[in-house]
RNA sequence: GGGCGCUUAGCUCAGGGGGAGAGCGCUUCCUUGACGCGGAAGAGGUCACAGGUUCAAAUCCUGUAGCGCCCACCA
């Protein structure tokens, strides 16, 4: 065995050996209760990130936890077309090459992206295995591959025939650099300080003028219409009168409409029905035109004149000028505001009125309230619950068409001869009506639409494969908080629509991973740290465990490396334990389960029944999703427990005749602690599995332990006591560790186990005599532990001063401590009404703290 | 405008009615045959503030302040 851990070597060879054993495959398991996991599918452009790598180590921790507990546990891989995205990335590629997705066509574009994901869309599975996921890749899927189109048209045609999916002209969210619809969600909203301009458009028949306040001078060219609220006393008179639309002349009506907001602006609002929601409803209701006067590229449209050919920001000027000549422009203010963003290059987004393909998401929405409520699925911390409801009552119908290529193609054509739609499986050839001239409708789904399906689409469905049938319902989801309305509702909402059951009982949420600086990591302010980056400086393992404990229940987590720092630091030392014990257990056959010892010796008996103790409460905190607890009373029982006690106190055996059966415990102890560690820490576990248990048996296929109960040896925390009585006193006296002491053991009630001998000797570098009263005739100290005090010879050692301030500083904490709880006590009402337990553990300390303060006093009377 | 979360040791954060915790940093000592990427012993906190409930509040409730996030047709 190498004598320093090197992560990088210990990484490089294990997750071959794992795949070609199959191990990460349900068949491994064959006989086990299924367990079933999909991945979040990452965008085929996309890069691992650390929040992937969070959220996969979560992954990871849970599927290989249930492996080792004998489940046929499945954790499905792959990835996401990414829509928008990915055409943005091949087209930026394309524009470097002076061209646009135009020049080549729709067929030879697309094509042209097939091979930009056979070139570098396997990148981010490969950063996947090097962090040492363990996904069956024999199952590995993709949203536009041929099952999943499948099961994507399959639903398709299924919503459309129950109504739930129509078409329909709306005013939707329009990026006019991505030149798509975009759904609501797709939509960020950013605080703004913009103007709100005050226009007068006069009345025709002379009488002055009606003001109307907007944000967006320039949709004035567009509008058909004022409004007011039908209750505005101002405007009682006004309504019904015909106004004239400045620069273009237009007359246009003034309406009375309950939509409008009185309070706001002068509580008139100009109506522009093509390029505004509400303003869009306004027209509808009184019967208003809608003039597009921006086109898909939000450049001003023959409709607007002479702005005709401006772009928005540039028409906004050129009109507040114009109307500014005329004399129309009231004034303008400062205003705050939030404009929408596209979620994908952030240019601002435009309401656009046009054809597009909505889901109906009324009925699919109560029932996947309905399954939350009666608590057959649960989000775990329970408060994301909330923000689910209150976001699927408030839901609108989904925009689904995108305008782009690269995605599943709408399964609907129209009838070139008689105009019918024909919405199919497979390609139709004819129409109804006869004719074969049909035309396939030329957009494409939204990215989101297949994900929804991506619990179910991926184990075959709509055919009933035996996956299916296994494992759907999956076990569990696991994801960060900001896409629960993107991903997680819809999965629900046709999980519960097509397999017809809940797609999984826990939604585990994790946080998102941030900067050092707590901001958000991103690439452009810099401060984005490259998981691969880290792991090839730390190793895998130690990001993987630094995440793992540093991730909290659906809190965000501000990153820093020295946390990878202090994890790869626990590795060396796991490593060094291991690689202390192996020489030892040269010739002794530690099986890979169980071997737990009948009748161990008192300091095994004492780190037995921990490990037993701390098994069980991880074991606790892993089923529920507590990782970070788990894995943090874990890694401080393996180094301050194990490592700093009991292998110190396992040197004195393993030098003496026992030391097979004392080297087969400490084998036994760091075999359970590689099988409980290596959910998070695959790599190095494994590594060490394979030096410490050896043969061809793999840790990553071993089952988990289940360390049985063990009593622990009485008096040891004395024991411990003493010991750090010992060293605290030589510290604090300058000595050095192993400074010769005197020492007396005066053991009245005969509690010291013959075992304690030896370990004061290993531990404590002393040897006690053991007497039955208190030693006399020289100056001594005194540490106690229960009955058991340990005096220790001042001779010659301390100047006895300055033993007696130390003392002194003592008997007067214990004795503050003391009266407060001897306050406490002497309160009737809380000797009365507190648990009977609570008080006893009072008394119970009060009386230890008041032999405490007796025997400081004591020897401080010694101390003359 | 509505909702949610956070405020605990120098830093980053756990915890969650009855003895204040971790990692990093800090102090002192120690090259003991697993490990100096280590060991031993320490220092350091009126748990944001104000009320309330309770025998008991860092923990539960109410309010205040600051910070952060999400949602909203804020013309």
């Amino acid at each position: 065995m190498e004598a320093a851990y090197d992560p990088q070597r210990v990484e490089a060879h294990w997750y071959d050996r794992w795949e070609s054993a199959g191990v990460f495959r349900p068949e491994h398991n064959p006989d086990g209760a299924p367990f079933c996991i999909v991945i979040p599918p990452p965008n085929v452009t996309g890069s691992l990130h650390m929040g992937h790598a969070l959220n996969l180590s979560v992954q990871d921790v849970i599927t290989r936890r249930k492996r080792m507990q004998g489940f046929a546990a499945l954790w499905v891989p792959g990835s996401d077309h990414a829509g928008i995205a990915t055409q943005n990335v091949v087209e930026r590629e394309l524009a470097a090459e002076g061209k646009t997705r135009h020049d080549l066509g729709r067929e030879a574009f697309i094509e042209r992206v097939w091979d930009w994901k056979a070139r570098s869309g396997g990148r981010i599975t490969e950063q996947i295995r090097r962090m040492g996921f363990s996904c069956d890749w024999t199952r590995e899927r993709f949203t536009m591959d041929e099952g999943l189109s499948r099961a994507v048209r399959t639903v398709f045609v299924r919503l459309y025939e129950e109504g739930l999916i129509y078409r329909g002209n709306r005013i939707i969210n329009w990026c006019p650099r991505c030149h798509t619809a975009l759904s609501d969600i797709e939509v960020e909203h950013e605080d703004t300080t913009g103007e709100l301009v005050y226009i007068d458009y006069p009345f025709t028949d002379g009488s002055g003028a009606v003001t109307v306040a907007t944000t967006r001078a320039e949709t004035m060219l567009g509008d058909t219409g004022v409004a007011v609220h039908p209750d505005d006393e101002r405007y009682r008179d006004q309504v019904g009168k015909t106004v004239r639309l400045p620069l273009l002349g237009r007359k246009i009506p003034v309406v009375a409409d309950e939509g409008v907001d009185p309070e706001f602006g002068t509580g008139a609002v100009k109506v522009t029905p093509a390029h505004d929601p509400l303003d869009h409803e306004i027209a509808e209701r009184h019967g208003l035109e809608a003039i597009a006067m921006l086109d898909e590229e939000a450049v001003v449209t023959e409709a607007g004149g002479r702005f005709a050919g401006l772009d928005r920001y540039a028409a906004r000027e050129a009109v507040k000028e114009a109307l500014a000549a005329d004399g129309v422009l009231r004034k303008i203010e400062e205003h705050h505001h939030s404009v929408g963003h596209c979620y994908r290059c952030h240019t601002a987004v435009e309401p656009y009125l046009s054809d597009q393909w909505f889901v109906k998401v009324r009925p699919l929405v109560i029932p996947a309230i309905e399954t939350v409520r009666r608590g057959e699925m649960r989000f775990i911390p329970e408060r994301w619950e909330n923000n689910y409801f209150h976001w699927m009552e408030n839901l609108r119908d989904w925009t689904i068409s995108r305008q782009i290529w690269w995605g599943h193609r709408i399964p609907a054509w129209t009838c070139a001869d008689c105009g019918e739609v024909t919405v199919a499986e497979t390609d139709p050839t004819t129409c109804a009506c006869g004719s074969t001239d049909l035309v396939q409708d030329p957009d494409v789904l939204d990215t989101w639409f297949s994900s929804a399906l991506w619990p179910f689409s991926t184990l075959g469905w709509p055919d009933d494969t035996g996956d299916l049938a296994k494992f759907y319902p999956n076990s569990v989801l696991v994801t960060a908080y900001d896409i629960i309305y993107f991903w997680v509702a819809r999965m629900i909402k046709m999980g519960l629509h097509f397999p017809g059951k809940p797609p999984y009982p826990d939604v585990v949420i994790h946080g998102l991973i941030r900067a050092a600086d707590g901001r958000k990591m991103s690439k452009s302010l810099g401060n984005a740290l490259d998981p691969l980056e880290v792991v090839g400086e730390h190793g895998a393992d130690a990001l993987r465990l630094a995440l793992i404990q540093a991730a909290s229940p659906g809190h965000d987590v501000p990153f820093q490396v020295e946390w990878v720092d202090a994890a790869r630091r626990f590795g060396n030392k796991l490593w060094n334990a291991v690689r202390f014990a192996v020489p030892h257990l040269e010739g002794v056959d530690l099986p890979a389960d169980g071997g737990y010892p009948d009748d161990p010796e008192p300091e095994e008996r004492w780190v037995l029944a921990r490990l037993h103790e701390t098994y069980r409460r991880v074991d606790d905190l892993l089923e529920e999703y507590r990782f970070s607890d788990a894995y943090g009373l874990l890694y401080n029982f393996a180094w301050s427990e194990v490592f700093d006690w009991y292998l110190e106190m396992a040197k004195t055996p393993l030098r003496g005749d026992e030391a097979a059966t004392a080297a087969h415990t400490v084998g036994i102890v760091l075999r359970d602690l590689l099988k409980l560690f290596h959910p998070v820490i695959p790599y190095l576990t494994e590594e060490l599995w394979s030096h410490l248990v050896g043969g061809d048996r793999l840790l990553a296929g071993a089952a988990w332990p289940d360390p049985p109960a063990y009593e622990a040896p009485l008096g040891f925390e004395d024991f411990r006591a003493l010991v750090v009585g010992i060293r605290r006193f030589r510290a604090e006296h300058g000595l050095s560790p192993r400074h010769p002491l005197t020492v007396t053991l005066v053991d009245p009630a005969g509690e010291a186990e013959d075992w304690w001998d030896r370990q004061f000797e290993a531990l404590a570098a002393v040897s006690p005599q053991t007497a039955k009263g208190e030693p006399s005739g020289e100056a001594f100290t005194r540490v106690a532990a229960g009955e058991v005090q340990a005096f220790i010879s001042l001779e010659g050692i301390v100047d006895v001063e300055d033993e007696r301030v130390r003392l002194r500083k003592d008997a007067d904490d214990a004795a503050e401590t003391l009266a407060r709880i001897e306050k406490k006590l002497a309160n009737p009402q809380f000797v009365e009404r507190a648990p009977a337990e609570v008080v006893s553990k009072e008394r119970e300390k009060a009386a230890e703290l008041g032999s405490k303060v007796s025997r400081l006093r004591a020897q401080l009377d010694d101390l003359g």
